[in-house]
DNA sequence: TTAGCCAGCCAAAACGTTTTGGTAAACAGT
DNA sequence: ACTGTTTACCAAAACGTTTTGGCTGGCTAA
């Protein structure tokens, strides 16, 4: 016998999933309210006796409703959840820094009673994931890491319209939100510092100049030269496009490479400890006849104790910043808020014994222009 | 003047995003077509004639229409999203294993076309996280890792009747869907090619034995002294609850305290390639007079180059397992299917030169049973 | 007493889909 | 010509909330 072949589904099947979950029509139905007042009541509006109000909670309380997150979703339109597309580049999600961030953002989520959606994208499909992501309305808001220069994420994502917030900032800063530090103030600091005990060959062993964030950095230096006269040919301009692995190390070795350098300043406190095999090997010594400055992101599974009276470093945790991203997001997709912009705290933590140009042995504290 | 103080609220407030997006009606209308035929044309039902079909197709396509997730959700009862809740004990999310099953699910995800609502979780509270993500409906299913033998999360999953899908096992694994390697076999076959090179006394440095997987590993270990009716203290216990950092150096150290251990088996090949230093500082070689041996688990920015030759490897990528999970709870989610349990290759890469008993230079590949 | 106000409640509409249970027209078989 | 089947469509209900725009009855002020 043949089967007749009305109406059959091509793709999805429904699933026979038992649902008997209590929902604001059974509480209404128990304590002879309407729904609405059961509604009004635990969204805090005033028009509900402070009486009925405690009826319905305890109401709530002992059945274990939790109102359905699709009905809400749909009628508010809002999803309570964030998006992050990460970049999937080699390494992206295996790298420390991220891992720091993503921390923050995880426990901020938690407090602040939102979804993370997470995805990663390959470099040449995002716009469209993002485009996706919007035009199903599955989440209130992005967050996005790492911009370039001019970042089509965040032109995109500008023209559409919609709320993001920006760990970092390129050209149009002032038309989103975004956390940062200062970049270019706390690397022109730490090589100020540098020359300011005499230093006059230093290396900048920078992060993968294709991001913003390194491009700064670099500009930071870059204008403490400038603000001392001093020629272009002082600093050892070194980046790398792949910052985990044997960078910090091929790095340090290369300037090494120089005798003459005298002080080396670090992007990140991995490459920093790193390059530290290189340095014995070069026979030198940091904090004795080498100078070692370094951001450190507040990496805690990274152990830089050994290190603690050695190195010069510009810390402001990763972690933290995580948290405000999602903070701030929230308050533009929840409050409508205007775009604001956010640069994380700094704190400078000097090391001692550190001059090879019997100069003071102590580097006074910096503020980060 | 006192404000009016009626209906307002004390939480959330409305925000004014403009949305202008096409809705199924406006298919619709522009089709002259019903709002029942747009679906049922873009779901693959056969009662929708195909000139039909393709207009609306067309029209899809160039109105960039895309269905209301919101919506969908509400009617269909699915979201169309998976759920992982990771315990955050410290350095959870910074776990390079975890990093390599995360990127995997990320991957599959993608191509399943599923959002995954990542969230970390306290231990003591992850329950309720799991409870209230169920009642408000979040998600379709979950991804449980690292089981404990009888792992209280799984215990309120199967309680709570919805579908999950853990990464390693436990007692009920008949109960539930999992992706899991042979551990206690592949360990057994590991430590038994040592037995059968003729080395006596080898010691396992095993992952944190609070977990189900490494106390698998350690009785693969036993039932390969069992099967060939050696003494009990032929093998050396030792395992750490922090396989980051410092573990794999001084369990080697302690290792090889006995200076009668010739051979070490490892339960990840981080942990081995950490231990190298002990090894050297000890006086010793791998490959030459000790025999190395580790669980690889592809970790791709962990480099195993320089010891390729050296140690031998039981290798099973994560990144592959954490595939397989999506597929798995997928199945599931929207097909009901019955739990099952995938059990994922293993292969055997046999170091050369590394028996140090003048036995047979190559190990046999083993099969894992 | 009466108008006005306020506190406290509710019915119904709306959000954007999917699904149910049809119908009308065309076609086939007798 | 009549009956049944098939094809191609559709109106309305449903999903579980929030929000709008009421209504009622009691209190206050004049």
């Amino acid at each position: 016998m043949l089967e007749k072949q009305t109406r059959i589904r091509r793709s999805k099947a429904r699933g026979g999933r038992r649902e008997n979950r209590v929902t604001i029509k059974d509480l209404a139905r128990d304590l002879g309210l309407s729904i609405t007042t059961i509604s009004r009541a635990l969204n805090g509006y005033s028009d509900v006796s402070e009486k009925t109000r405690l009826r319905v909670v305890e109401a709530v309380r002992e059945s274990g409703y939790q109102p359905n997150r699709s009905a809400q979703r749909l009628v508010t339109q809002r999803t309570h959840s964030l998006g992050w597309i990460k970049d999937e580049r080699a390494g992206a999600i295996a790298d420390p820094h991220f891992v720091e961030v993503f921390a923050g953002v995880l426990r901020a989520c938690r407090t602040e009673n939102y979804d993370l959606v997470f995805a990663a994208g390959h470099h040449s499909s995002q716009t469209s994931a993002y485009d996706r992501s919007i035009r199903e309305h599955s989440v209130d808001g992005f967050i996005v890491d790492l911009p370039q220069p001019r970042d089509p994420r965040i032109s995109f994502l500008l023209d559409a319209d919609v709320p993001f917030v920006v760990h970092g900032r390129e050209s149009r800063s002032s038309q989103y939100s975004w956390v940062d530090i200062d970049n270019a103030g706390i690397f022109k600091a730490l090589a100020g510092l540098m020359f300011d005990n005499g230093h006059r060959r230093i290396a900048l062993v920078n992060g993968d100049e294709h991001f913003a964030y390194a491009i700064e950095r670099r500009k930071g230096v870059n204008a403490a030269i400038r603000q001392r006269g001093l020629p272009a040919d002082c600093v050892t301009y070194l980046s790398t496009t792949h910052p985990m692995g044997l960078a910090g190390y091929q790095l340090t070795e290369q300037a090494l490479a120089d005798p003459s350098v005298t002080a080396i300043l670090y992007s990140s406190s991995i490459m920093a400890m790193e390059g530290q095999a290189a340095v014995s090997r070069a026979g030198r010594v940091a904090g004795g006849d080498l100078a070692v400055a370094t951001m450190d992101d507040g990496l805690r599974h990274v152990d830089l104790s050994p290190y603690e009276d050695l190195f010069t470093f510009a810390r402001s945790p990763l972690r933290d910043a995580g948290e405000r991203l999602v903070d701030a997001l929230v308050a533009r997709c929840e409050r409508d808020e205007p775009p604001s912009g956010k640069e994380m705290d700094v704190t400078f933590h000097i090391a001692q014994g550190l001059d090879s140009a019997g100069l003071p042995k102590k580097w006074r504290p910096a503020k980060a222009a």
